[in-house]
RNA sequence: GCACCGGUGCCCGAGUGGCCCAAGGGGACGGCCUGCAAAGCCGUAAAGCCGCGGGUUCAAAUCCCGCCCGGUGCUCCA
């Protein structure tokens, strides 16, 4: 049975869905207004576990995330270059998915868009305003705040608390009757995207989005709301109000994951300790990314940099190497070990424990190693099978196969390489080794990495 | 400043009262393989006590107090 760890309690909870056999989750996607980066990967990639983990477990998932596409980061970034919002948002939204692909990140049934569902939010806020929940004033619609008992109750601090903070450091906008009450609509400014409402053109404020979209495509009451842990206030704390000033049941549970390091430091595009994830995945297999995010448990801080990388690429190629030497075995056909899906499950089902689980998998290949060296190929084949679901399971592809297409080499220089190795391989079968070595030497200093096997020699690039 | 989270071997990181004289991965070292290597497989060592100082308990990496360090939040950043 499923239990995680629930950041509105704090407390380890059972997973009891609301519809027997049915889970409905739904996680903050991006605020399309630049490429996506690490924390994206990593929180992406933490939800993406969960829905797996959950429809391997048998439920009937449906998982649903957003994409904000209208915000005032879009709008100045809009502006700065010149173009529309429209063409910033969808230029974004592209390269968000295209990196989530590359990840092998499983889309999500639903992917609602803010810029549709205006509508929605604006009868959200009008019941918010019928209700008492929201007044008007001349640039919009705030929530007011005094309304709800237990606002504050996500990030686990009392209004007062809230509000001595806001006091010390926010700008007390004129309009607000409170410092902590939060825009829902904002009045149209000149060159801003507008839409119509019944308190005159504007746009939606945060936060309103997900509270309309996740409402309606997956109900009151739907299970799981999830995000990064820098949502949790004030994002998710208005959207829970907002919910709640309707008098309707928002998210049973919510799960968050921690944020990324970048040696030891806050990763940030001011500390220059930030690579867009593109140029990292263009660097490192894309797996190597998700094993490490998945090495470490999901709330934590985690530490991502090119040494952590580097070692959880060399991880991976261990993993490549065992499924393709697994394969070229021509084990039986069987079923996965069942004690190894068992501890698996354990695993997993304690708040999600993904590095333990990925030890289970690490032993049973160590197993399944064994096994095959003992000959012991009924054995092997179970690990095996049980190796290859499991990681399955987390999103992880493995053997040579599953890796990403190298660049292709240039076919001159690609040519000259296997000319050398074949002249290597000649001087070898006459055991002239002073020969074979100095080739080898030369291309080594080239940086190719001979590998000799029974079948012949291949070469890489180091 | 206030709030919350964290500080575990060379590195990344599990573990949150006894099953821990602390998982797994990387690296190191040794063996097998190889003409020798590389790759691969197997194995071994490595934390003198889990940031520092107190305390609670029969028992603490795990609970409490103080301190140091890092991170996050405090109006729009996953």
């Amino acid at each position: 049975m499923l239990q995680f760890t629930d950041s509105l309690t704090g407390e380890k909870v059972e997973f009891t869905p609301r519809d027997p056999g049915k889970a409905s989750v739904y996680w903050c996607g991006p605020t399309v207004y630049d490429d996506p980066h690490l924390g994206h990967a990593r929180s992406t990639l933490a939800f993406d576990v969960l829905v797996r983990y959950l429809r391997w477990s048998g439920y009937e998932v449906c998982a649903v995330s957003n994409i904000t596409d209208i915000d005032d980061k879009i709008i100045n970034r809009a502006a700065a270059e010149g173009s529309s919002e429209p063409e910033v948002a969808g230029r974004y939204e592209a390269s968000f998915i295209g990196q989530m692909d590359r990840l092998n990140v499983a889309h999500p049934d639903l992917r609602p868009r803010a810029t549709e569902y205006v509508d929605r939010m604006v009868e959200v806020i009008s019941d918010l305003v019928d209700r008492g929940m929201a007044y008007t004033t001349a640039s919009g619609v705030y929530f007011d705040v005094d309304g709800l008992d237990d606002y504050g109750a996500l990030v686990g601090r009392s209004v007062e608390d809230l509000r001595e903070g806001a006091g010390a450091r926010v700008e007390v906008d004129d309009d607000k009757g409170d410092p902590l009450d939060f825009a829902l609509w904002k009045a149209a400014k000149p060159g801003e995207p507008t839409w119509d409402s019944p308190w005159g053109p504007g746009r939606p404020g945060w936060h309103i989005e997900c509270v309309a979209m996740s409402l309606h495509l997956l109900g009151d009451g739907f299970d799981i709301h999830g995000g990064g842990d820098d949502l949790v206030f004030p994002h998710h704390e208005n959207e829970r109000a907002e919910a709640l000033g309707c008098d309707r049941a928002f998210a049973r549970h919510w799960i968050h994951n921690g944020m990324v390091q970048v040696d030891g430091e806050k990763m940030s595009k001011s500390l220059g300790n930030f690579t867009t994830l593109n140029d990292l995945l263009d660097t490192w297999d894309p797996r190597a990314l998700r094993l490490l995010v998945l090495q470490t448990h999901y709330r934590r801080t985690m530490e991502v940099g090119s040494t952590t990388l580097d070692q959880s690429a060399a991880a991976l190629a261990r993993l490549d190497k065992f499924a393709d030497r697994m394969a070229a075995a021509d084990l039986p056909e069987t079923g996965s070990d069942a004690d190894v899906v068992d501890r698996f499950r354990s695993a997993m089902d304690e708040d999600l424990g993904s590095p333990q689980a990925l030890a289970v998998i690490f032993d049973a290949v160590r197993d399944a190693n064994r096994a095959l060296d003992a000959e012991d190929d009924d054995t092997a084949a179970g690990l095996h099978a049980a190796a290859i679901e499991l990681a399955g399971v987390l999103g992880l592809e493995l053997g040579a196969a599953a890796a990403p297409a190298r660049d292709v080499e240039d076919d001159a220089a690609a040519a000259e390489i296997d000319d050398l190795v074949d002249q290597r391989l000649t001087a070898k079968a006459a055991k002239d080794y002073g020969r074979a070595d100095r080739i080898r030497d030369q291309l080594t200093a080239r940086g190719i990495v001979l590998e000799d096997s029974a079948r012949g020699t291949s070469w890489h690039r180091g």
